[in-house]
DNA sequence: ATGTAGGACCTTTTT
DNA sequence: GGTCCTACAT
């Protein structure tokens, strides 16, 4: 399946190939000599630890292109595996314009951990081992809910807490309870059953399945990539490392760029030691980009403060501003403040793309969107829009999706039942109907219309070969289906013509038939979510940009206010060790987007629940000759002094008598008593931690300075 | 069926 | 502090 091209240039070929050897050694030589190093290493498996703003997409593309041109292998010999479509995006767009004889196909497989994973089923793996036929779809969470939704009825199962049922099925998976008040069990472990057996009788995966069937049926393949090539190592988790893991076969090499500091998505399953552990498997080489472009001087110094210690960040840019640490009475004050700080730094000439705005939690943008509104001030709340938010788009792609999978009995029900667009009617009937339809292959009503044209649709599209996006509109009849009497009926007719003609240009470039290629469209539309919608819609708008830390990753900022640094917020509260360094990494990941300026504030009076009116303990570990503030306070040395003050700013502020009694122990085994997890068993303890194991929910590390547990005598 | 007391949890988010 | 949910009582 997987053989390296046969090298059989044209002479135009070959000339074009000449000139990108040309453009490679030209940028080649813009690197500096750390980047250079990366780039040509020959070893078999190389780590490439690269601080922040030290150019690691550049050394990613040129590694690629020294691959490519110099090495000469072909790129389909190569994996390319990130995390964010966005980032996948940007790799292939900037080789295409490289070099504008690269083509599509030849990046088969550059893409995200799930885009190449979905690829390889498709198109590699045997999916018939793993219960799946070929022509699969992928289904997103939303859709997972409807099936799960249908799966609790259809079999009258009982399920608690079924408004959180993913995440009780997440931590139910990783055998934790969700609920501790739960005095009965529920059907759970029975409904998963019937998930994985609905899942294979609709011929649908959800995201994970994607993963956990490539792992599955790699071992046994002959798929075999020259070269693996992975960017923001960090963040990949378990089932990720498998994945490249059973991808390397004997001689395949793997070059893997990332930076330990940036790890804070463990929660999402990432290790924090990743780079150590892959370093070990496999005797890794490991070099190191340390030059940061990015940022003045003062800002970098601020940022070691929260990195590990021996990271060698290195910066090229003067002193700079100082570090301004703003106190505000409350958020709406910060807003109606930054106002006239964004004003001030338009009438300097900077324009409002350079500001940004990052906060802890989503909730903390509304104030600032409202006031900016309230000023005119221009500015783009980072939002995750997914398909749903287009309700006609959705319909359509559901659509697509009953017709390209026949088994994708949802899509279909979803489809009919939908109270604005299709046929209108109720569950049940949709059910009636469908069940009809199975046993004498049409339906009558003009309802079923739409079941007969889903169902006709492969074979239609086989037969015409090329469809044309009014062929597709006028096949399923939409102008009756689009609801023609309703107010939106234009811009939803425009709205699903877009994206026909969108699918359609997909299709065209991707594959000789439509059918095919809207097979991919829609799997993508799954796995991309957004993005597919949002091209075309405003892309660099001038505005201010307001997003949470974890969304500032990747980005840079000539101004950046970071808002609310309060404890309680940053870090949040009631976080492990492990976690608590895990907020640090996010408050470097935030200091270092700036370039020119950063502002930290925090509140006085703060109205979220949780967070002290107090300054972050973080501030204070900002060395003071770099900040201009109002007093912090005394600075903290060590993390245990910091701790300690933690410790004492929650002692003050809440009322002695609901404290805990915290007596220090000598010995080990001691039983102790905690307000949640009843009563436990010390198994060991250092200077600032406890180990205790409790019958129910096992072993716990707490904190002695921030646990709620009492000693018994 | 409906009322209410008491518990648990509250964040970050990609695919 | 607010919300959602269960368990138990009527």
């Amino acid at each position: 399946m997987f053989r390296q091209n046969e090298i059989n240039l044209t002479s135009s070929e070959l000339l074009s190939s000449t000139v990108s050897m040309e453009a490679f050694h030209k940028s080649f030589e813009s690197l500096n000599e750390y980047q250079k190093a990366a780039v040509i290493d020959h070893r078999r498996v190389l780590l490439v630890n690269s601080q922040v703003g030290s150019g690691k997409t550049t050394v990613l593309l040129h590694k690629l292109l020294y691959l490519h041109f110099i090495k000469k292998l072909p790129l389909q010999s190569m994996v390319v595996l990130t995390f964010t479509n966005k980032a996948a995006q940007e790799i292939k767009d900037r080789l295409k314009q490289l070099n504008a004889d690269i083509k599509d196909e030849e990046m088969k497989f550059f893409g995200t951990f799930h885009g190449v994973a979905r690829t390889l089923l498709a198109d590699v793996l045997p999916v018939e081992d793993v219960g799946y036929s070929r022509g699969f779809t992928i289904a997103d969470s939303n859709e997972m809910v409807e099936i799960y939704e249908r799966i609790i009825n259809e079999n009258k199962l009982s399920i608690k807490y079924k408004s959180k049922l993913q995440k009780r099925i997440d931590k139910f998976k990783q055998g934790q309870p969700l609920y501790a008040n739960m005095k009965q069990d529920d059907d759970i472990s029975e409904f998963l059953e019937h998930v994985k057996i609905e899942k294979r009788k609709s011929n649908v995966m959800d995201f994970d399945d994607l993963i956990d069937f490539t792992v599955k049926l790699l071992p046994e393949s002959d798929f075999r990539p020259e070269w693996i090539v992975i960017d923001e190592f960090q963040d990949c988790d378990k089932k990720q490392l498998q994945m490249i893991e059973h991808m390397t076969k004997a001689k395949t090499s793997v070059f893997a760029v990332g930076d330990p500091n940036q790890v804070i998505y463990t929660w999402r399953g990432g290790s924090k030691d990743i780079f150590r552990e892959f370093k070990l498997k496999y005797d890794a080489a490991e070099l190191t980009l340390p030059i940061n472009y990015r940022s003045t001087s003062n800002i970098l110094k601020a940022a070691r403060v929260f990195m590990e210690p021996g990271g060698a960040l290195e910066g090229v840019r003067d002193k700079g501003k100082p570090i301004i640490i703003k106190k505000h009475h409350n958020s709406f004050n910060e807003a109606v403040y930054l106002c006239d700080k964004i004003k001030q730094h338009i009438a300097e000439g900077d324009s409002y793309s350079d500001i940004a705005i990052f906060y802890r939690k989503q909730k903390q943008a509304e104030v600032f969107r409202d006031v900016f509104a309230k000023h005119e001030l221009p500015c783009e709340v980072a939002v995750k829009k997914t398909l749903r938010d287009i309700p006609v788009m959705y319909w359509m792609i559901r659509l697509l999706k009953a017709s390209v999978n026949r088994s994708d009995k949802d899509s279909l029900i979803y489809i009919l039942c939908n109270n604005r667009y299709g046929a209108g009617i109720t569950l049940k009937k949709a059910k009636e109907l469908i069940k009809s339809y199975d046993s004498c292959h049409a339906a009558e009503a003009i309802e079923g219309e739409i079941i007969n044209c889903t169902r006709g649709f492969e074979a239609w599209c086989r037969e015409l070969g090329k469809a044309s996006p009014k062929e597709i509109y006028d096949y399923f009849d939409l102008s009756m289906f689009l609801m023609p009497t309703s107010i939106s009926f234009e811009e939803d007719k425009s709205n699903v013509l877009r994206l026909l003609e969108d699918i359609c240009s997909y299709a065209g470039l991707i594959s000789f038939n439509t059918f095919e290629g809207i097979k991919e469209y829609v799997d993508k539309s799954a796995l991309y979510g957004n993005q597919v919608i949002n091209e075309g819609i405003s892309k660099s708008v001038d505005s201010v940009k307001l997003m949470t830390l974890h969304a500032s990753k990747g980005l840079e900022f000539k101004h950046v206010y970071i808002s609310g640094a309060n404890l309680g917020n940053i870090p949040m509260a009631n976080k492990s060790p492990e976690g608590e360094q895990e907020e640090q990494r996010l408050f470097f990941v935030g200091i270092t987007r700036a370039k020119d300026s950063l502002e930290i504030s925090y509140h006085s009076n703060p109205d979220d629940y949780g967070v002290y009116g107090v300054p972050s303990p973080y501030l204070r570990m900002i060395p003071e000759e770099l900040i201009e503030s109002e007093d912090l306070g005394s600075r903290a040395s060590s993390l245990n002094q910091l701790r300690r003050e933690i410790k004492n700013n929650i002692d003050n502020k809440s009322d002695a008598e609901e404290q805990a009694v915290i007596v220090p122990v000598e010995k080990a085994y001691r039983l102790v008593l905690h307000d949640k997890y009843g009563e436990g068993r010390v198994i060991s303890e250092d200077e600032s931690n406890v180990l205790v194991d409790f019958p129910i929910y096992g072993e716990k590390t707490f904190i002695k300075l921030f646990s709620q547990l009492k000693y018994k005598e």
